[in-house]
DNA sequence: GTGAAACTAACATACGTTAGTTAGTGATTA
DNA sequence: TAATCACTAACTAACGTATGTTAGTTTCAC
């Protein structure tokens, strides 16, 4: 591991509990073990952490998204298939995910604008999974706007308590969600 | 409507697009047309701000849910129920909030450790909940501690898309959620 | 002796906040 | 009626500190 990828790891564990503002260059430093200034010798600015990691995570999103949508699958399976990708992209950095949810609005007024267009994407291929559903009826009739941006926030919640060293595999996971997306909480007997 | 209200307000309507640490005392003095030492006059310090609208929903929410399981009702009911106020609370005062979701780390210290209790009580009174359907055969074997977070955030989710100038009313957005909630996108014939 | 990685010193700016003052308004009193 | 007082809400000026970042220099292993 390079010492760059050694700060960006680090800025993001300290990131992911002071908010991008609450992470100080000094700070960092003295995660470290080094001076502030000495920072620069290996990134350019600390806007870049940030959109290093927003840029990352929405692109792995993106791809994902796209590819379940280009195979050919019922939209019960797609849905399976996805929220498996995305527990997954999730989970492979705890810490980037966390920062990627919560500090993309620190993004520079560029930046932040592209990011919301491919996170307007993802929510829209989502979407066209539940409108599919819809049209073979497997799903229920719902407003998919409102069922697209519910379901992203309930797998997005992972990323507010996963822990590696718990008894869940992200695959797991990813099962339980998929349940509780798509069967509920009640038994069938209504 | 006295100041002090209205700079309350307007702060909280840039915090929510500038979070936190983005929100200036001078950007605010500015939003409000005055120098920013003048906003001294009205509260003593920003900081206050954040602590009285997360202390104040955090008690709205407690008291919601310690209503709900005092009453002898089903789970299903109680959840039904208790969907409606959570949304209400949320509905009623959107920049508030979304504060309240996002920026709640930055409290000081102190605050945020009461933040944070008085959020897992919420928590645990919702697995309660989950627990109780559970028994009574109304709710499939889930994991409490996750079925708990997972709802929360769906529920949670409301504040980042709802318009009051919108179609739905807050209790047909609590009805989808239910819905959502209760029986999943899919139609029931698995 | 070359390159990576640290250092010191400093700059310009931005921040929350305090202190002391002023202007206007409405009620009370001489 | 005119003068006094309290109150609200704004002002100017400034303080002390923190911030991201730079320029130039040193250290040290290979």
């Amino acid at each position: 591991m390079t010492r760059k990828e050694e700060i960006r790891l680090i800025a993001l564990k300290l990131m992911k509990f002071h908010g991008f503002s609450g992470l100080t260059m000094r700070l960092l430093a003295k995660e470290l073990g080094i001076e502030a200034a000495s920072i620069y010798n290996h990134i350019s600015s600390k806007d870049d952490i940030l959109e290093q990691v927003c840029v990352d995570l929405a692109t792995k999103f993106q791809s994902a998204v796209l590819e379940v949508n280009d195979i050919y699958f019922n939209a019960p399976e797609k849905l399976n298939i996805l929220i498996k990708h995305h527990v997954n992209i999730l989970c492979e950095d705890l810490n980037a995910s966390s920062v990627f949810m919560h500090e993309w609005r620190y993004l520079k007024e560029e930046k932040r604008l592209e990011f919301i267009g491919k996170r307007n994407l993802y929510e829209q291929e989502i979407r066209k999974i539940i409108q599919l559903g819809i049209e073979e009826g497997h799903f229920n009739e719902v407003d998919t706007k409102f069922a697209a941006i519910t379901l992203l926030s309930a797998l997005n919640s992972v990323v507010e308590w996963y822990k590696p060293s718990g008894e869940l595999s992200p695959e797991q996971v990813a099962q339980n969600l998929a349940q509780f997306v798509l069967t509920g909480l009640s038994k069938q007997k209504l």
